[in-house]
DNA sequence: ATGCCTCCCCGAGGGAGA
């Protein structure tokens, strides 16, 4: 089974290009971020017809996520836990069921810039939530997987010039240590277990020719439990459709399971 | 670089992104 993350940065901008890479990479399941759709406003159809199931968490012109899903999605579960004020759509889960059942969650954690600031502290919080609903995964002892733009730069190696990002939310030691925290619960950090050393990116602002100076960042991330890294064949990034046609500043990073 | 693009809102130009 291929399972992808792809911020696609407004799915009424992208689509053409989503459907291309779909017909052209063949995933079963995608994890979208970054739709910037209601859902009544997401093309739907246009992913229907390739065969996909769709299911929406959106909201008017920011954030928002959904899963694309050439098996029948299950289970869907909308929304983060741990805080009802929380309005903004940043979480879907739902399961897929190949030879086994796999549990999928879609995340676009907060940005969080400028740092500090409340947007930083709404980000941690969010950090916290997610950790508690990965401790849950991990106490499931199945296979599941949290996939998607995580906004977190986890490593110097994953970025070409990490002193520009010192300062930033993305790439602040209490971020990093953070993010650490949940992969410590017992997750691989799919890419990571597949490809070592740096140059590896999936984000490369549109600003100041970063694509044609490889000036990229890694932040999407899919975290495998224990049980579904047993399945892991292979991860790997799909770098070059950022240089296509209308392209989002991200690219899909996708993984093969052996399920 | 408190911002070099691009998205969204819509029908101007501001908020947000990372």
């Amino acid at each position: 089974m291929k399972i992808a993350t792809f911020n696609i940065n407004g799915i009424k901008a992208r689509a053409p290009a989503l459907l291309a890479w779909l017909r052209d990479a063949q995933p079963d399941v995608v994890l979208l971020q970054e739709i910037k759709s209601v859902d009544e406003a997401f093309p739907r159809q246009e992913f229907e017809d390739l065969g996909y199931a769709v299911e929406t968490h959106g909201q008017k012109s920011f954030n928002g996520v959904a899963i694309l899903s050439k098996l029948p999605l299950e289970d869907v579960v909308r929304g983060l836990p741990g805080d009802a004020d929380d309005t903004q759509a940043r979480w879907i889960e739902a399961t897929v069921v190949g030879r086994r059942a796999l549990r999928l969650c879609g995340l676009y954690l907060p940005n969080g810039n400028p740092a500090p600031g409340p947007k930083y502290d709404y980000k941690l919080a969010w950090m916290e939530r997610l950790h508690a609903r990965a401790g849950d995964l991990i106490a499931a002892e199945e296979p599941a997987l949290m996939a998607g733009d995580f906004n977190v730069i986890p490593q110097a190696e994953d970025a070409r010039r990490p002193e520009a990002w010192a300062q930033d939310a993305l790439y602040l030691p209490q971020t990093r240590a953070a993010f650490r925290r949940i992969l410590h619960l017992g997750f691989t950090d799919a890419f990571r277990a597949r490809v070592q050393g740096p140059g590896h990116y999936s984000f490369w602002d549109y600003q100041a020719g970063a694509w044609n100076r490889n000036d990229g960042i890694r932040i999407d991330h899919l975290l495998l439990t224990p049980q579904c890294a047993d399945l892991l064949v292979d991860c790997r990034i799909d770098a070059e459709i950022r240089g296509h046609e209308k392209p989002s500043d991200h690219v899909p990073v996708r993984v093969e399971l052996d399920i």
